[in-house]
DNA sequence: CCCATGTCAGTGAGACTGAGATTT
DNA sequence: CAAATCTCAGTCTCACTGACATGG
């Protein structure tokens, strides 16, 4: 097995592996079982880590601003946010994510990694190593496609 | 940069990292704007390769059998999907993907792909290589989650 | 007769569009 | 007065539970 042959990226087979892999992903079961935008939501404050208006959450969740206002509203309800008075604007109230609320986006993960833990065991050494190779790279991706190409 | 030094891979980092890209990921902008469920249905039938029951479907669709009943009518009714009963149990009818629900599945591969090559350019050669190297373990790590364990 | 396969009926959650209230 | 921020009202889509029809 040459080692670091030239092996050339091909756009198509990135995202199909990609998806491929989502496939399974996405399927591990997890113990909260909340509507997609819900969780979507607590993520979007998990990774801002500050409070956020309700219109910067419209530019992130793809949902009609109406419909955010109600699911603020259901969360807030169900105890995982908080909405508070912006005391510099007093249009705007600040959402905050809850104890409850980081439980909630934490315990997911912790499923996920309990459940793949033990597959990548199975892994041959050198398979793992070049998951752990690719880690940073994924992660520049993502933060290509954040920022304003 | 020492090369493949012992990086051990951490499950909850991997997990961390997966997490990261797919909240970049699932946002890339599609021209098929089709409820998640919808979508899966035909992801299934592109990835089974060949007509499924509905019984069958609801092992992989999380789901409910009632819901899958009125999601596939929808979807013959909009021309993705077709059922045509199953010649030899014939309490059972076959729901095979037509051209146009194979067309709506690619178009969305397609669009990732095509937003994504030109973030791939943005790499450098070695964070190219190391995802290709990975594409492989990847692609194990979902056919290890498939089988039974 | 029992199980498997699928549909029907009624209900409820969640999201949208259009209009309106309040503050900047 | 115009723009920004958020909420209210009415409607629609989608999914669920429970009951049911039909074939193996």
């Amino acid at each position: 097995m040459p080692r670091s042959a030239h092996t050339d990226l091909d756009p198509e087979a990135f995202t199909t592996a990609i998806h491929d892999f989502n496939r399974f992903y996405i399927r591990i079961p997890t113990l909260e079982r909340l509507p997609f935008t819900t969780l979507s939501v607590l993520d979007s404050l998990v990774a801002a880590d500050r409070p956020l208006r309700l219109s910067e959450l419209t530019t992130t969740e793809q949902i009609s601003q109406p419909g955010l206002t109600q699911l603020v509203t259901r969360m807030e309800r169900d105890g995982l946010v908080e909405r508070r008075p912006d005391p510099v604007d007093r249009r705007a109230s600040l959402i905050h994510i809850t104890a409850a609320g980081r439980a909630v986006s934490s315990s997911r993960q912790d499923d996920r990694t309990r459940h793949l833990a033990p597959l990548l065991d199975q892994l041959t050494p050198a398979e793992r190593d070049a998951l752990a190779t690719a880690l940073p790279a994924l992660a520049r991706l993502a933060e290509l496609g954040r920022d304003p190409v």
